[in-house]
RNA sequence: ACCCGGGUGGUGGAACUGGUAGACACGCAGGACUUAAAAUCCUGUGAUCAGCAAUGGUCGUGUGGGUUCAACUCCCAUCCCGGGUACCA
């Protein structure tokens, strides 16, 4: 009887689905236990090998923690708003619902094939109006939120009206610029509270710079912007001024931040998280303007370097600059932010170095030494961040060192020799001279006296400063959900929450409404409300994905989001596994909103994710081709009418030989390719590499035949390859018949796998050849879970081999079952529960690469010791499952077990097996292995070191000299100190 | 530029707290079974030197130094690769 994966792995499937094996109750006598996918976005390209491998090692887990006596969460669903859908119905006409819904059956068939152990009763879409009902819902909990800062949380805006009502904004000076009293907030018309309110709630409405992509027609976020061009697409983005959403996410800079010490999140994961915050602190503090009322207020983390100011700048936008300058200097300064202007930010970013400012002919006072300091305009200071205006130290920065260098500012140097006048030095360490009453001061201690010393003046206090900005949160978008709002004479009013969902209305046109507004704007019946206009964008993509986790504990409530019953059960997630490329979106937006939920007192945790994986990317291994195209260049070697270009070294030779006349045809009709590996260096820009789908490629060799077969470009092409031509010294053309059917191409390692780029294995080939078995076998033995690696379909035979050695360990082809009920030995026992033990580790540590390994071992030495005995063999297969659970199933079934394996409990180590009486000690004289020797494992040192002297080998080596030291380390080695 | 990772055979990767480096697998070579192929099994496989052989010596974890009886592992310096951030004051 061999191994017929696929009867084994389709009967399962179908039985663990009708029996409904996976799902999960909410309440049970089990300790609970959640793992979690990032969910997929379900694109039109479906699965490559890349996307299953957190699936995986999450399903693994799951499975392995099931067998532990968890009751265990492991749902899975679809992100399936956002804007490929909506690109594509625009291109296509239809409906994003429809596409979605379709790649959302491709996805989970190609999913069901691996065999996960999902409970699909809990499956959600973002894109379902029963789930985003619940995303409004929290949306208006947003809206309807304000962050106080006495209590470090977010609280019902209506505490916030309470207290204006009570006794104004006197309670709220720090954190508003309104001010006004109670009496005052009173005679306020509606219009006018409701402006103000908006300026702390938690989802607020505001006229923003924003980044306007025209030809995408929308609003993206920063991360969705590189390098000043889109994410997607590439298209230039530019600023504009828009009514847009946003999340107040600035005031959790400091609870995000401190939050990130209660997870197990990667290192490299939690800094760039603490980066993306960026908390810097310092102070900030008002330089007087000579000979006028006003002030400069700067921002600086370095208070300590004030007497080294030589200058101040301004952002070319900071509201002072059209006050301070002067009239002389009106005209240079009206140009300078012409320039400015007419700049992209793509050219700003790409042009960093370049130096550019100009000088307002005003100048400000040293709050401490009077001295007079010019104030500059600069493109380098940037508006949005500190206050938009900073004090120039150019002895202790760099880019200030490079701009007075460049204006010719006289430089103040307040370090001595730690300055050596050519750059800045940006020390903390250096003792201070020139710098009044700091003077003598090591610079890291001078930061807090300068502190004090500008509070006590006035001029200025302590401050803490954020990189990161709020969130913007609304799209000109359709497919993403409809906000809950009416604008009714410019008040932002909520609808009731009894009215979610709001529906997506259905559109005839995807294309953007007039000002950049979104596609609903054009649905004028929709739009126009008795009491006012609806707003007519759309959440953004990461909304949906912000709260995802807790409706999977409670996925078909009607009442609330989550029951918090079950939110008390399932709690925090255990263990998430994602890509890092979400590290600074999603996983901060949803840490944001858990914290939120938490305040209002929905759920009582704080922190959505316990314990994060980032799987590592498997990437694919692209194939290219090389057209010959001789005029490619302008060398010398020109390709006339029939006539054979002069070219050197290989290439030259390989042409001057052409003396057939299909070759020549080859030259005047066809095109001609080639391997990589005959291309000499100073020919290279003659050959265009083209890309070759992989599936025509195996172990590096080009099936021609298919190649030209399915491609009809190829239909009049030759092919040249260097074992072609050298080996076997002819010259091919597929009209002659004289073809090579195979042709080396070259390899680019390490690109991302993606249909376009013709690299990406399908999953469901593999596990139609090998097995969902086998598949989900390899993809772990590949390497560490974490870590990015290559894909190479060779080495999955390799596993392939092992699962069947594995069923011969109870069939034999002829013979049929061998198993036996015997009484296992003692050898037996000692790999049972040596595996037992490995693998034990080795998943609660997410090492399932050396789990495999550890399989294997186990096979192999079983099968040395022929062993078929039911009481070695059923063990193993309850630790395989998690792995395998398809022919662990089937396996476990044919030793006459009824229940299903799924329900089995984990195998109990016995570590008597393990523990030896006498143990092969290595001996080491100075370090070098020399020898070793049976010692018994309660042999006291003394006893050690007799034998290992009376050892023949050791005496050799010692020479008659005697040891100054023996170093004994029990259950290692032993070491011989001569 | 800054901040994180990481450099181990022909390849993917093991070695968890310093203790026999290269587990396991691929590939390759040789062999067995077979009319043949597939499948399966066995042997060898870091480099180098000595030996008919069993075996033994030396070198070997990017490079140079250090700590230690003992270093892939710890420390210092340096080079290279991958990821993130980027005029953030």
């Amino acid at each position: 009887m061999e191994y017929n994966f696929r009867e084994i792995e389709k009967n399962w499937q179908a039985v663990w689905k009708d029996s409904g094996i996976y799902q999960v109750s909410n309440s049970s006598e089990k300790p609970k236990y959640y793992v979690l996918d990032m969910f997929p976005y379900p694109s039109g390209a479906g699965l490559h090998v890349g996307h299953p491998l957190g699936y995986i090692a999450s399903d693994i887990y799951a499975r392995y923690k099931r067998l532990k006596g968890f009751n265990v969460l492991h749902p899975m669903g679809f992100d399936s708003f956002g804007l490929p859908a909506e690109q594509y119905a625009i291109e296509t006409g239809q409906h994003p619902a429809t596409t979605t819904e379709k790649n959302i059956a491709t996805f989970k068939s190609q999913l069901d094939k691996i065999g996960f152990c999902y409970d699909w009763s809990r499956e959600i879409k973002t894109s379902d109006p029963e789930y985003y009902r619940w995303t409004q819902w929290i949306f208006l909990q947003l809206f309807k939120s304000w962050y106080n800062h006495d209590t470090q949380k977010a609280e019902s805006i209506e505490t916030l009206i309470i207290a204006f009502e009570k006794s104004g904004s006197a309670n709220y000076l720090d954190q508003t610029t309104y001010r006004f009293s109670s009496g005052e907030w009173k005679s306020f018309d509606s219009k006018k509270q409701q402006e103000i309110l908006m300026d702390f709630r938690l989802a607020f409405s505001s006229y923003g710079e924003v980044n306007w992509c025209e030809a995408l027609g929308t609003v993206l976020a920063n991360d969705e912007v590189v390098n000043g061009v889109s994410e997607r697409g590439g298209h230039p983005v530019e600023k504009k001024k828009m009514r847009q959403w946003y999340l107040r996410i600035t005031e959790y800079a400091d609870r995000l931040l401190q939050g990130l010490e209660t997870v197990q999140f990667s290192d490299a994961m939690k800094e760039m998280q603490r980066n993306w915050i960026g908390k810097s602190e310092g102070a900030e503090m008002q330089f007087a303007i000579d000979n006028s009322q006003l002030a400069i207020k700067v921002y600086t983390t370095r208070p300590d370097t004030i007497f080294g100011v030589d200058f101040l700048v301004l952002a070319p936008e900071h509201e002072l600059v059209n006050q301070i300058t002067t009239t002389e200097q009106h005209k240079s300064v009206d140009e300078y932010l012409t320039y400015v202007k007419s700049r992209s930010d793509r050219e700003r970013l790409s042009e960093v170095k370049q130096i550019t400012g100009c000088f307002t002919g005003a100048y400000a006072v040293n709050p401490f030494d009077g001295k007079r300091i010019p104030i500059w305009i600069a493109e380098y200071v940037l508006a949005g961040y500190g206050t938009g205006a900073i004090m120039a130290v150019p002895c202790g920065d760099q880019r200030d060192f490079d701009f007075a260098t460049h204006f010719n500012i006289a430089i103040t140097n307040i370090i001595g020799n730690h300055f050596n006048g050519n750059e800045a030095n940006p020390t903390k360490e250096a003792v201070l001279e020139n710098s009044g009453f700091l003077n003598g001061l090591l610079m890291k201690d001078a930061i807090g006296v300068a502190i004090n010393k500008i509070e006590e003046l006035g001029i200025g206090k302590r401050k803490i400063n954020y990189r990161m900005r709020d969130a913007g949160f609304s799209r000109q978008r359709y497919w993403g959900e409809p906000f809950p709002i009416i604008w009714s004479d410019g008040i932002a009013v909520p609808l009731d929450e009894k009215e979610l969902p709001l529906e997506l209305p259905f559109v005839e046109k995807y294309g953007p409404g007039k000002e950049g507004e979104g596609p609903l704007s054009n649905l004028i019946d929709w739009v126009n409300m008795p009491n006012g206009k609806r707003e007519t964008s759309t959440m953004p993509g990461y909304a949906g994905s912000s709260w995802y986790f807790l409706r999977y504990m409670d996925p078909h409530n009607n009442e609330t989001f989550a029951d918090k019953k079950a939110t008390d059960y399932w709690n925090q997630v255990d263990v998430y596994i994602g890509g890092t490329e979400h590290a600074v979106g999603h996983l901060l937006y949803s840490r944001l909103w858990t914290k939120v939920l938490y305040d209002l007192g929905y759920i009582s945790f704080d922190e959505p994710f316990k314990k994060l994986v980032n799987q590592g990317m498997i990437t694919g291994v692209s194939e290219f081709i090389y057209r010959y195209n001789p005029n490619q260049s302008d060398s010398d070697s020109k390709l006339m009418a029939n006539q054979i270009p002069i070219l050197n070294i290989n290439i030259s030779e390989l042409l001057s030989d052409i003396s057939s006349p299909a070759a020549m045809m080859a030259i005047g009709e066809g095109e001609m390719y080639f391997s990589k590996d005959i291309i000499p260096p100073n020919e290279e820009n003659k050959f265009t590499p083209i890309r070759v789908l992989i599936d025509y490629v195996d172990s590096n060799k080009l099936d021609v035949e298919s190649l030209t077969k399915n491609n009809n470009r190829y239909s009049k092409a030759f092919f040249v390859t260097k074992e072609g031509f050298y080996f076997k010294e002819k010259w091919y053309s597929k009209d002659k018949e004289l073809s090579v059917k195979q042709v080396f191409v070259t390899i680019s390692v390490g690109e991302k796998m993606s249909k376009s780029k013709l690299n990406a294995i399908n999953p469901d080939v593999l596990v139609d050849k090998y097995g969902a078995d086998t598949f989900r076998m390899y993809e772990m033995f590949l390497g560490p879970v974490e870590q990015s690696k290559p894909w190479d379909t060779k080495g999955i035979e390799g596993v392939h081999r092992f699962l069947k050695k594995l069923w011969r360990l109870f069939f034999d082809d002829i013979k049929g079952k061998i198993w036996t009920e015997e009484k296992a030995n003692d050898a037996e026992l000692k790999t049972l529960n040596k595996t037992i033990k490995k693998i034990e580790e080795d998943t609660e540590r997410f090492s399932f690469n050396t789990a495999v390994s550890a399989f294997m071992v186990c096979v192999n030495e079983l099968s040395d010791l022929k062993c078929h005995k039911k009481e070695i063999l059923e063990p193993l297969l309850i630790l395989l499952t998690p792995y395998a659970p398809h022919i662990s199933e089937e396996l476990y079934h044919e030793l006459g077990n009824k229940d299903s394996i799924l329900n089995a409990a984990y195998p109990k180590l016995e570590n008597k097996y393990l523990i030896e009486s006498e143990k092969e000690y290595p001996i080491s004289i100075n370090g070098k292995l020399r020898t070793t020797i049976t010692i018994s494992l309660d042999a006291p040192q003394p006893d050690v070191e007799k034998i290992v002297l009376n050892s023949e080998i050791v005496q050799k080596w010692l020479d008659g000299k005697s040891p100054k030291k023996i170093i004994f380390i029990k259950n290692k080695m032993v070491n011989v100190v001569v």
